[in-house]
DNA sequence: CAAAGTCAGTTGACAATATCAACTAAATTA
DNA sequence: TAATTTAGTTGATATTGTCAACTGACTTTG
């Protein structure tokens, strides 16, 4: 039984991704999936850089460049010199870029709502729950010890 | 609640594949972690052609191709002429393919029972279930009459 | 204070994954 | 036989992931 779960999980991830894209692109709006994660994070997160972003999706802060610089490119974003550190930014949302964000998160929420019918609200929390715990025993792996 | 589904699973999802990497480098072993689905695929399916790749693994037959040509040319798969229906071919795992294969599931395994720890043989059983279901849920999207 | 180290971010290079469209050759069917 | 379908290939390009070297700003420490 175990070890079905890779392929299980390779399977969801590439549909919902693509529930994702497509919704997105249904709309009228091109966006990749990885500016959309930014774009919560940075709504998300209290004074936001690029850091906190790269860490908390776990993506290389090189990635997290590219986006920003597409992000702030396209004016959904907007970047300020952190006043008492020099060496981080502040990043923060304009209003098109709030109001982007606020279409992606509904269709989003379509998305989810789509994948989790006939589901619990029961089994879906013990579903988060247990994703949350493998991704823990994976996280402290012994040859993680860069800390970027 | 709901709305944490799509970043566990993203991340899930990385620290997955980052341990299959990680492990199958660290036994000296360079492969993608496509081709290591694909060969599991070669072993599993009967006469398994590029088509049956392609779609238990929900890829687009031309990542299929390219994935194949790596794999024939480093001696892992064969692939022969369907003798009844020369349009398709027959792909079939070489001596060294299989003992590589042998290696590669063993490593899954690993990554797996890492990744499984403390949960109950249930717990994990519930998982794959609802991934499973939470696939189909996506599956039959209308967008997807597609049958590549 | 100045050299050495650390930290946030950037850049370049490249590997891996995903998507789409046009194409060939073989097989089906109308 | 002509039209269509099928399996696979190729080319182009977008997205995601990884690594290493680098800049500029802070911190530490001698």
């Amino acid at each position: 039984m175990k070890e079905k779960i890779g392929e299980s999980l390779h399977k969801l991830m590439h549909n919902y991704r693509h529930q994702i894209r497509e919704a997105a692109s249904a709309s009228g709006i091109a966006i990749p999936v990885s500016h959309i994660r930014s774009l919560k994070c940075i709504k998300n997160i209290k004074n936001c850089s690029a850091k906190d972003i790269s860490e908390r999706l776990s993506l290389d802060k090189s990635q997290i460049t590219r986006v920003l610089k597409e992000l702030v490119g396209a004016g959904y974003v907007i970047k300020v010199r952190c006043p008492d550190n020099h060496r981080s930014q502040l990043l923060s949302l304009t209003q098109i870029g709030s109001e982007l964000l606020e279409k992606l998160m509904m269709l989003d929420q379509l998305a989810v709502e789509k994948m989790t019918k006939y589901l619990t609200a029961q089994q879906i929390e013990d579903f988060i729950h247990i994703s949350e715990i493998m991704v823990n025993n994976l996280d402290q792996s012994p040859s993680c010890d860069k800390q970027n």
